[in-house]
DNA sequence: TAGTTTCAATACGCATCGTATCGAAACTAA
DNA sequence: TTAGTTTCGATACGATGCGTATTGAAACTA
């Protein structure tokens, strides 16, 4: 995520700096999210100059970027309940998306991607960690002959994911507890999810 | 979405002046998108000056609200064929979506709307609007008794629009054609759609 | 005619991003 | 030890853009 590497003679990059600036920015964006967040505070919070991270990183966008590829994966459960396990990991992504900004700020670098192509480069690959639990709970029913062979994994994604987020985002209806349940009752039924139990 | 009436005595406002910005703030937002269109871009464009536009809205934000909501809704066709009408729309938005950037602003306004909570009051109709179309297709289909009796028309439209828009905001997978098709064919089976001719 | 409001033009304050400069510090290589 | 290189913090600076203020003319009401 650097734009260069530290080999050779010099003085090394301090990773010191390095992580308490990605803290800084985190906690900065938690609080007052992207707009709030502004360069200069996250210097003064981390204790470090500018300079210091204009060389990392070309722009707070790409900053704010690093940050959140820093954020751990969502816990991925495996109980051998499909409808469970994407309740569960919805639920707990909901949660983080209840309590700190960062859908809305995942929706703004969504909006920003849209015209900045050469941000998908950085973008993509954290949308696809964030698809990856999913995707996994997903691959898993497939194994047990729960989901069709013939499934397209990603579209499928799209479908677990979707209207929650469509709800989260925009509608900004009530989302917690039994809506998710029945949402993704829905799609698994739309999937043609084969029961376990029949 | 004006600020202030203009009964009394003075000079009237011009209702001309007001077309004119809402055209230049929607050009520009075409064009270059939330962040490339400037105040006084738009005046330039419009042949205004600033104070013109203050008057009418008090921010940047509520400026490219307004213009929104000057856009003509989506054509809802009723063919009386439930598929092929929500494939109809889903193109229609999605092709807007491709050769404009206005996708993008939406969800720069949604992450904005998760910080500045009194965004929402003039975010929210608008985006119901976006949803109508979809709303009135479902409901004649539930009245032609093609979806079940005690459907949560919400979470149906949430159901039936949110995958398009994940994979056009986040994944940015190709959405044109088979996909929306396969989408909607997989969500209408989830939700239990009853064939007119099965 | 007097009072009121909007108008265009323009200047201004202010915040913020990103760049530039500087001398000190930390490292490599000879 | 010494010369060269890179990063460091501190700080100043330019550029951009939002929103406000001022001013005199224009368009309306009473």
């Amino acid at each position: 995520m650097n734009t260069v590497p530290q080999t050779g003679p010099g003085r090394p990059r301090s990773e010191e700096a390095e992580k308490a600036i990605l803290d800084a920015t985190l906690q900065l964006l938690a609080d007052k999210g992207y707009n709030g967040l502004t360069v200069d505070k996250v210097a003064a919070l981390a204790s470090v100059s500018k300079s210091t991270m204009y060389r990392r990183w070309p722009s707070k966008l790409h900053l704010v970027i690093a940050a959140f590829s820093q954020l751990p994966q969502l816990p991925s459960t495996n109980t051998g309940n499909l409808l469970q396990d994407l309740v569960n990991i919805l639920e707990s992504f909901l949660n983080i998306a209840e309590n700190t900004p960062l859908a809305g700020v995942l929706a703004t670098l969504a909006g920003e991607q849209a015209r900045n192509h050469e941000l998908s480069e950085y973008l993509l690959p954290l949308i696809d960690a964030r698809r990856k639990p999913v995707r996994d709970i997903l691959q898993n029913a497939m194994q047990r002959h729960e989901l069709p062979e013939d499934l397209d994994l990603e579209l499928a994604v799209d479908m677990v994911m979707g209207p929650a987020i469509m709800r989260m985002l925009f509608t900004r209806a009530p989302l917690q507890g039994r809506p998710v349940q029945q949402m993704l009752e829905i799609t698994l039924r739309g999937l043609g999810w084969l029961l376990p139990e029949g």
